[in-house]
DNA sequence: CGAATGACAAAAAATAAAATATGTTATTTG
DNA sequence: CAAATAACATATTTTATTTTTTGTCATTCG
């Protein structure tokens, strides 16, 4: 069956996406894997270094497809305020991590695992939500709706700062109940700290 | 030997921190705290419900000796602003948590088990230092150097705003290099949100 | 010849059996 | 009789063993 249609890497992240979510990242085998796609497992090795790459790959695909792509539009939305953006922004992504955690459990937790195992895969990610906010904050600070300072800096501060609500690692918390008015809390800190 | 003192529950929080330091909290049993004070294991079931409780104790007495009593310090200190006492306090509380887990691993490790396992001790803690923070911010309303508000939500949402400095999911973060810069960029941020 | 295979060694994970730890309680001790 | 013990049942952990999985590579296939 091998040369039915050729084995791109796509085809690979798609089958595995889809087994890994069916089994879950524990359970989930290359040989699992290369079963779905009906090659052997040897085959997935010239395709990815190693188990560990392959999920990564797979997490990387999830999170530009699952956050990233979503949060772009909201970017990109020329009404209201860069105040109304920013916080849409910050909502979609908290909002999207909720759901995830909730509705699409097996990626949420290789995602999880992914952030604790490859830093490299994170930070990436990570770097391009702040590019996101950068956006949005400059065109605040352009507008003379927020005080003048470097927007990088700035989106990154943001994002740090709201940690709580969308680093996995406090996942545990987003069920308590108080995370909506604590969130509020801190978002109206930050904004006043943004405003010029 | 049982008689020699009466076994106050001091007594035998001082051994099991020391036991715990000792074996990790990975490897002491609660056979190991009761050799240590030559009593049987029985007996100290009559001073704590399970072992989960007495390393909650453990962790709750440590907590508040570790971190809890040396920030009081600074909340009643009368020299320099208010924004002043505040970073301090901030700093030192950041500053306790990156040295305790480099020089302390053994009772950091289980202070991390226990934020995981058992939410209200760590609710307790956090609540005495969000009330410790709320002195500072409402001195600082009071003289005019903050913007009005309700100290306790104030503090409350700059505790949570700056988990990632001193939450212990984040550990591994602080080891980055980049961290001090992104507490510098995040305090600006939140201390231009509470000046007046 | 480029891509995939399948046989293989090494590493990791699952399983089963033995040993230790936790938690309870009837009995002992001062 | 208050406090501690020691014996016990249950649960958990450790250890030894088997099985599966990962990753490599010489060979095969189209």
């Amino acid at each position: 069956m091998s040369h039915d249609q050729i084995l791109t890497r796509d085809a690979i992240l798609d089958a595995a996406e889809q087994v890994l979510r069916r089994y879950g990242p524990e359970k989930t085998s290359v040989v699992d894997i290369a079963k779905a796609l009906n090659v052997s497992h040897g085959t997935l090795y010239r395709h990815f270094a190693s188990k560990a790459a392959l999920r990564e790959a797979v997490t990387e695909r999830w999170l530009d497809a699952s956050i990233s792509a979503p949060l772009e539009a909201i970017v990109h939305r020329t009404d209201g305020s860069a105040a109304d953006r920013l916080r849409s922004w910050m909502e979609a992504l908290i909002q999207a991590k909720r759901t995830y955690l909730a509705q699409d459990a097996e990626m949420f937790a290789m995602y999880t695992a992914v952030t604790v195992e490859s830093v490299a895969v994170i930070h990436a990610h990570v770097d391009h939500l702040v590019r996101q906010m950068a956006q949005i904050v400059e065109g605040g600070m352009r507008s003379g709706e927020f005080k003048a300072g470097r927007p990088e800096d700035v989106a990154r501060a943001l994002f740090s700062a709201t940690a709580r609500f969308h680093h996995p690692a406090h996942a545990q918390e987003w069920l308590s109940g108080t995370m909506d008015a604590d969130f509020e809390a801190v978002w109206r800190l930050l904004l006043s700290g943004l405003a010029a």
